[in-house]
DNA sequence: TCTGGGGTCCTAGGACCC
DNA sequence: TCTGGGGTCCTAGGACCC
């Protein structure tokens, strides 16, 4: 018996949600994001059905570039309660396993268990699933979070897949780093400036060049993952939101700051009542502004009086802090966005 | 064909205080 | 009179993930 690390994802989730309820769609191209209507601009792919990916369908991709790339595509509108309603039932199954669960979004979950065959395991809790819910998973098994995340995705999609710190640096070590979790594009580009291009490359990398480039703690970070080293415990408590945002992106950009105040006024409230409705208060109110170049920035405030509940001077932090862009000029607005940062205390 | 929405965590720099 | 050092709070932005 020893520790184990299981990492389970949901193949393609949102659209699998869909086909589920909609059975005739199996085996079709199925693209899911923005309304729905791949004619219109300023939308993109949620999720895509393996079909489609076949086309070069993406995540991130503008809806008008799936239509072009897969016409034949089902396309269908986001419909986040679904998921989360989904999510919920296989979170459910996963915990009547005799195991830690770590819930990590809407299609993912980390698993801890004491067990002497954790292949078996990981296949009981594949057919568990799909059973109970009808969703298809691939279950990566580790020695950490970060081999059983990688596992996963050679198991993907669908199967099961073991890597541990023994078989590491055969499965990864070839591997281009910026396939590493956690490591994007920014990070990708100071390690090719490096010369450091592969998993390989990464963890026979120098210490000191890399805590100069990167940062103390990003740079030994970045060493151990490569090394396959991660975390091993499973944190179980409930997740607690730290903060709640809403953002819009709109169809034609707004020219005139009374516009941006409405928008921005009608977000901050909206929000407000969904967080108070949870039971939270609010400590922060953030805006943040998309200009047509695609300039984002983002203005905060803390809330003086402390941590609130009211829905008026929610609104009004809000439009205080909008106070503090340059709006002038009428430069187009594509999106506003409102971020309200949650007390933690109880 | 231009580029969604919702999150988390980390870092850097300025303000302010002792 | 041209100059310390530490600590905390706050804001802005960067980076990454699903």
């Amino acid at each position: 018996m020893s520790w184990w690390l299981l990492h389970v994802d949901l193949d393609q989730f949102i659209a699998a949600v869909e086909i589920l309820r909609r059975p005739e769609l199996r085996g079709r191209p199925v693209v899911v994001g923005g309304d729905g209507d791949p004619t219109r601009a300023r939308q993109v792919v949620a999720t895509a059905s393996y079909e489609a990916r076949a086309f070069g369908v993406r995540s991130g991709i503008p809806l008008r570039v799936a239509a072009r790339r897969c016409p034949d595509a089902v396309f269908l509108p986001s419909d986040p309660p679904a998921y989360r309603a989904a999510s919920a039932d296989v979170m459910a199954t996963l915990a009547r396993f005799p195991v830690q669960l770590q819930v990590y979004g809407w299609d993912e979950a980390f698993l801890g268990a004491e067990t002497g065959d954790p292949m078996a395991l990981a296949a009981d809790v594949r057919r568990a699933v799909l059973d109970e819910t009808g969703l298809s998973c691939a279950v990566g098994v580790g020695d950490n979070k970060l081999t059983a995340k990688h596992a996963a995705r050679f198991a993907k999609p669908g199967g099961i897949h073991q890597l541990t710190a023994g078989t590491w640096m055969a499965a990864m070590g070839a591997k281009p780093a910026a396939e590493l979790w956690g490591i994007g594009p920014k990070t990708t580009k100071k390690l090719t400036a490096l010369g450091l291009h592969t998993v390989a490359d990464l963890a026979g990398a120098d210490p000191a060049t890399l805590t100069e480039h990167l940062g103390a703690n990003a740079g030994g970070w970045l060493l151990l993952s490569a090394r396959g080293t991660g975390e091993t415990t499973v944190d179980t408590t409930p997740w607690v939101a730290r903060s709640r945002s809403r953002e819009t992106t709109f169809a034609a950009d707004l020219t005139d700051r009374a516009s941006v105040a409405q928008q921005v006024a009608a977000l901050a409230r909206a929000l407000g009542a969904d967080v108070v409705a949870d039971g939270r208060r609010v400590t922060h109110v953030a805006v943040k502004v998309r200009f047509s170049s695609f300039f984002t920035p983002t203005r905060v405030m803390k809330l003086r009086a402390g941590p609130t509940t009211d829905l008026d001077e929610i609104e009004r932090a809000a439009m205080t802090v909008l106070d503090k862009f340059d709006l002038d000029g009428a430069r187009p607005v594509r999106l506003v966005g409102v971020r309200t940062d949650l007390a933690m205390d109880p």
